[in-house]
DNA sequence: CATGAATGAGAGTTCATTCAT
DNA sequence: GATGAATGAACTCTCATTCAT
C-alpha cells in the first residue's frame, strides 16, 4: 500500500468518524460512509470489509490523539487538584457536546462486540484513566491537597461517577449544572473546599 | 377494544419483551416479533406500528412490575441502612445478569428516541429514584445510623454510580467484586462501617 | 401453505424450468428466475431459498414427469427390441434437441453438489436405467431376440454410450447419424440386424 | 513480445490451469487468476482478455503435452491390446483422479463456447483418437489379436463409452471397479478373453 | 379481527475493466 | 511493460408495510 493509499484510508477514517458521531454506530452502513467520502461503492472494500472494522480503527485513532490533548494542555506548575479538575471538565465538555462526540457509537458497537477482555480497547481506556487518577490522587494526598483513605477506590469511584454522567448525557439529558454539583461532590469528598 | 383484544395485546408485549432483552432494541424486527409471537404479519399491525411503539409500552409495563416488586421485599422492620443495602443488591443482581435484562435495548432505544424530556420514562425513573434515595438517607441521618451533610446531592452521586456500573456491565464488563467495592464505598461513604 | 400458493409454486419451477433450459444452471440468477416468473425479487424468496433448491425442485418434477412419458409411449404388443429401440429413439430426440433440455443444467449442477451419492438423483435415475435396460435385455435373450453373455454388463455399457452420446452432444456436437450409428451398433452387438 | 513476455505469458497459463483444475471453468474470475499468479489485475489484461481466452490457450498446451505423455509409454514391442489397454488406463487414471483434471471445466467452458466445429479443439480431440483407435483395432485385426466387423464403429463406440465415464465421473461419481468392468467389456466384445 | 402473500426499496458484496502513473 | 486504485454494474438477501380475502 503506497503513501497515497495511507493518506486515503486516513480521510475515510476521518469523514466515517463524522458519520458515526452523526449517526451512532449501528445506523451506519457502508453506504452511508460511501456516500460521505464520495467515492465508490467498491472502493471503499478496498481498504475495509465492514463498518465494524472502521469503526475499530475509528477508534484507535480516536483514543492516540485523546491522549495527546489531554497531557498538552496540563500547565507545568498545575497542582493535583488542578490536574484531576481539569480532566474532570475535559470529560464535562465532551459529554456536554453529546452531539459531537463519539460516545453513544461507541455505547453501540461495544454492545454486539465484546470480544474478551484481551482487545477491549474501551476497558483499557478506563482502567488507565483509574490508574492515572490513583496516581493523581495519591499525589494530592501526599502534598496534603486531599484527604482520602483508599485511593484506588476513589479512582474507581471517581470513573464510575464520569461513566454514570456520560451514559445519562445519551439517555436521559444532563444540564451543565448537574455535571457541576458532581464535580464539586466529588472534590468535596477528597476535602477540597472550593 | 375487546377484553380478548387487551389480552392479545398483553401477550404480545411479554412475547417482544422476551426479544429485547435478547437482542437490544435496535437489532429488533417487527418480522422478529411476529414470529416470536406466532402471529400473522398483518395481526400485529393491528396492535402496534413500530418497534418503538412495541417497545415504549414494554418499558411502561416494566417500571410498573419494577416498582412492586422492591416495596415487596422490603421488610417490616428494616433499617435506613438495610433497605439501601437492598436497593443496591437489586442493581447489583440486576446488572450482573446482564444477558436477561432490558438494559441495554433501552440504552439503544434512548439514543435514538430522546421525545423531549417530558415524556422520557427513563428520566422519570432516574428522578424517582434519586427522590427516594434521598428519603431514605435522610431517614438514616435522622435515627443516626448515617453521616451525610448534602443528601440529595449523595443520593444523585449514587444513582449516577449506578448507572456508571449499568453501562460498564455491558460494555467492558465487570465482576461482582466491582460491584461490591462500590457498594462498600457508598456505604463507607455514609459512615457506615461494614 | 394455501391451495393457491401451491399453484404459484409450481408456476415458478415451471418458469424456471425454461431457464435453466436457456442458460444452464450455473449462470442463473435469482433475478433471472424473478423476470422470468414476474414477480417480486421478495416474493421468490417466500417460497424457494436459491437456485440450487429451486433446480432441485425442478428435476424432482422432471424425473416423476418422465416416467410417465415413457410408460405411455410403449405399445401393449411390442417387443424387447421395440422397447430398448423406443428408449434409445427417445434419447436421441433428447439429445439432438439440445437447446431444449435441461441436460446441460443438469450437468453443472452436478459440478458443484455432490453431496454423498445418498440424494444424488442422477445416480439414481441412471441406476435405474441400468436396471430396466438390463431387465429388458434378459427378456429379450428370454424369447430369442437378443444374444448376450452378460445382461447386466451390457445394459451398463448401453448407458455409458447414452451418456457418451450425451455429454457430446453438449460439448463437440453430434449429428442424428452419429446417435444412429450408434444404436445400430448397440443392437448388433446383441445380436439383431437391420 | 520479447523472451521474457513469452516465459510470463506462459507462467500465467501454467498458474491458471491449477486455478481451472481446482474451480473448474465458470467460476474462475480474473481475479482468481491475478491472485495466483500474484501479478497485478492490469498487468494479466496485458497478456489475456477473459478467462474464456486463458482457458483455451490452456487447453491446447495442455492437448500438445498430453500426446508427447502418451506417445512416450508405448513399448517397443507393444501388441496392439496392449496400447489399447494403456489408452484405457490412462483414461481411467485421468478420471479417477476427477479433482485433478481440467475435465470439468472443459465440459463448461464447452457448454457455453460452442464456436463453430472448426475449431473445437474437444472435437479434434475426440476425433483423433478415433482415429487413432481404429488404426489400432485394426491393427490387432491383422495380426489377430481382435476381431471385428466394423472397426470404424467400434472405436467411435469406444470413445463413447469413455465419455460416458468421464461425464459419469464427474457428476454420479464411478468408482475402479466399475471402469475396470468397462474396460472388460470392450476387450471381450473384440474378443480379447482375459 | 386476522391472515399471509406480495411488493420494492435498500444493504452488503464482488468483479471485470479501465487508466493514471 | 507493469501497477493497483478506482469505478459501477450486478447479484443476493431481508424487511417494513400493504391489502385482498
Amino acid at each position: 500500500m503506497g503513501e497515497k493509499s495511507i493518506q486515503k484510508r486516513k480521510f475515510i477514517l476521518e469523514t466515517a468518524r463524522k458519520v458515526f458521531v452523526e449517526k451512532g454506530f449501528k445506523k451506519v452502513t457502508m453506504k452511508d460512509i460511501v456516500e460521505a467520502c464520495d467515492i465508490s461503492r467498491g472502493g471503499l472494500y478496498l481498504y475495509f470489509d465492514s463498518t465494524s472494522q472502521i469503526f475499530t480503527e475509528v477508534m484507535k485513532l480516536e483514543s492516540e490523539e485523546a491522549d495527546d490533548v489531554f497531557s498538552d494542555s496540563i500547565a507545568e506548575d498545575a497542582t493535583a487538584a488542578d490536574i484531576l479538575v481539569l480532566f474532570l471538565q475535559e470529560q464535562k465538555k465532551e459529554l456536554l457536546r453529546k452531539k459531537d462526540t463519539l460516545t453513544q457509537a461507541v455505547y453501540e458497537f461495544y454492545f454486539e462486540n465484546q470480544p474478551g477482555k484481551k482487545d477491549n480497547i474501551l476497558k483499557k481506556q478506563f482502567d488507565a484513566a483509574v490508574k492515572i487518577i490513583e496516581k493523581l490522587i495519591e499525589a494530592g494526598v501526599d502534598n496534603g491537597e486531599f484527604y482520602c483513605e483508599d485511593c484506588a477506590g476513589t479512582a474507581r469511584n471517581i470513573m464510575f461517577v464520569v461513566e454514570g454522567l456520560k451514559i445519562s448525557a445519551q439517555t436521559i439529558g444532563i444540564t451543565a449544572d448537574t455535571v457541576d454539583r458532581e464535580i464539586v461532590y466529588i472534590l468535596k469528598s477528597l476535602g477540597v473546599e472550593i
